[in-house]
DNA sequence: TTACAAGTTCAAGTCGACTTGAGGTCAAGA
DNA sequence: TCTTGACCTCAAGTCGACTTGAACTTGTAA
């Protein structure tokens, strides 16, 4: 095993993610081996930052497409700043949301109403989730 | 059509939902009809509070099913208060990762470094992003 | 030198929440 | 009465991100 690099069980615990996940993303242009031993894969130790950063990505929300079209042929990162304050905007809206839910949840959790739906409070928080449903399919 | 019923299509309109997923919610047990004109489905008008309660759901991170044992027998809500507060403390912990994701893209967004990977507060964010990608599969 | 744990490939399966398509029915307006 | 378009059922398809399984190879410890 050439110095610097290291193999998939490796990055599998420095990262937490599974060999299967690694071979995926591998598969998916995400990341790449810088050569085998044997048949086995052989990653350059900077993978792991690779990783960290597609895992940023995906807490933020972009696809793994997106973020495969995020770095450049050499491997550093290429970001569009518009796009990330675009994304940044759509997290704001998704926060605001969210706590609202969070407050109403807890609102819920010790309303004295008999029914949530006789609580004022819990109806607005139900008008306000709104009628289209979220997350993806 | 019976008075105080509605059709599939005024369900559809009023609740901002196509006719397909009310039939699937129907299927699933999560709301009822009340009778058929024909072939054709009546429902209860209050068929859209219920509907604005699953939405509720659904944004707060409950599955459909769920949802679905959230009801009483004769349809009012059942809603378990510890569950409550602990899917509450669970989007309280989805908001302050955000949050700071949030932060970090705006960041990243006006950093003068020349690759992000040379920024501190981008590789703390990237740090704070964690090994385990967010969502489901 | 031999066993074997850990790697490999490739195809197919999984999960949740719907959507889509084919083929059929029927209430209501002209 | 006839047409039509909205509705129906049921089965199958979709999407993203992986996981799983079967069958195979190989570096390495004993």
């Amino acid at each position: 095993m050439p110095p610097g690099t290291i193999d998939i069980a490796e990055v599998s615990r420095r990262a937490g993610l599974p060999a299967s996940t690694l071979r995926y993303y591998e598969e998916k242009g995400l990341i790449r081996s810088v050569g085998r031993n044997g048949l086995r894969r052989l990653f350059d130790a900077n993978v792991i930052n690779r990783l960290a950063l597609i895992s940023l990505g995906r807490h933020a929300g972009f696809t793994l497409d997106e973020i495969g079209e995020m770095f450049t042929e050499n491997g550093t990162p290429r970001i569009d700043r518009s796009e990330l304050l675009e994304k940044a905007d759509d997290l704001d809206r998704t926060i605001k949301k969210l706590t609202a839910m969070r407050d109403g949840l807890r609102h819920a959790a010790d309303c004295p109403a008999p029914s949530h739906l006789e609580c004022p409070t819990f109806r607005r928080l139900v008008d306000l989730a709104g009628k289209r449903p979220p997350g993806r399919g």
